[in-house]
DNA sequence: GCGACAG
DNA sequence: ATCTTGTCGC
């Protein structure tokens, strides 16, 4: 698990997202979708009280079912900027991971790995400081073309960055908006896309993202009413 | 220079 | 991401 440094400023963010790129594993598969355990991870902000809290729930991919779940709160130390979401989110998520009694399996995380400028979007990055297999599933394009695929629950078209497919437009349910899915770190964009189709059964998001935002924004708001400080948490089933 | 821009 | 009422629909 490689350690996480806060850049000090933009430029110095993307040197570091260029960095680590080349780290990136490509030519892995990823566990095969309906086997052992996925996981979620999401994060919510009170920018007014600088908090942020992350949490992390990990489901069996076979029953969708909850198998654990943590929390992490912590100060936010970096702007949104486009490209840069990575190091806004990434130290909260990296301590809700840690609270979690059993390992992830495949990490599944809102936004992007190689759709990205420079190819290394938050996916990327979790994978590489991790290790573990990482997608990232979207609900917008950014800033990437795509043809709308068809209607029904499994078409798919490609996300196109210039003439390079970097990830994928998949609608998850019939005659609903489509999410974007690319590769994150040990994973191939089929296999990507397979999981967030097994992952998303019964609605438009894949139930780990349903069950990390969920989590991370109710955290929030107790950690809010409480008045509390950073703190953590996390339980087993 | 201006606008667009994951969460 | 977050600010927010009512409202359509299962």
């Amino acid at each position: 698990m490689t350690t996480f440094r806060m850049p000090a400023d933009e430029a110095e963010a993307r040197a570091v997202q260029d960095a680590l790129r080349a780290r990136v594993v490509l030519d892995e598969p990823g566990p095969p979708p309906g086997t052992g355990r996925v996981t979620g991870v999401d994060v919510a902000y009170d920018d007014d009280r600088d908090l942020v809290v992350a949490a992390a729930v990990v489901l069996d991919a076979a029953t969708l079912e909850v198998i654990a779940e943590s929390t992490a709160e912590g100060r936010v130390t970096f702007p949104y900027v486009p490209g840069l979401l990575a190091f806004r989110e990434i130290p909260a998520v990296l301590s809700a991971l840690e609270g979690l009694p059993v390992d992830p399996g495949l990490v599944v995380c809102d936004g992007y790995g190689r759709a990205h400028p420079r190819r290394f979007g938050l996916a990327s990055h979790l994978g590489v400081l991790t290790g573990l297999p990482v997608i990232g599933v979207a609900k917008n394009p950014f800033t990437f073309r795509y043809e709308q695929p068809g209607p029904r629950r499994g078409d798919f078209t490609p996300l196109l960055d210039e003439d390079e497919e970097v990830g994928r437009a998949l609608r998850t349910q019939d005659a609903t908006k489509p999410l974007f899915v690319s590769v994150g770190h040990r994973t191939t964009l089929d296999n990507a896309c397979a999981h967030t189709l097994a992952l998303a059964r019964d609605f438009r998001q894949p139930e780990t993202t349903r069950r990390a935002d969920a989590l991370c924004r109710s955290a929030l708001r107790e950690a809010v009413a409480g008045g509390r400080g950073p703190a953590q948490g996390s339980v087993a089933n």
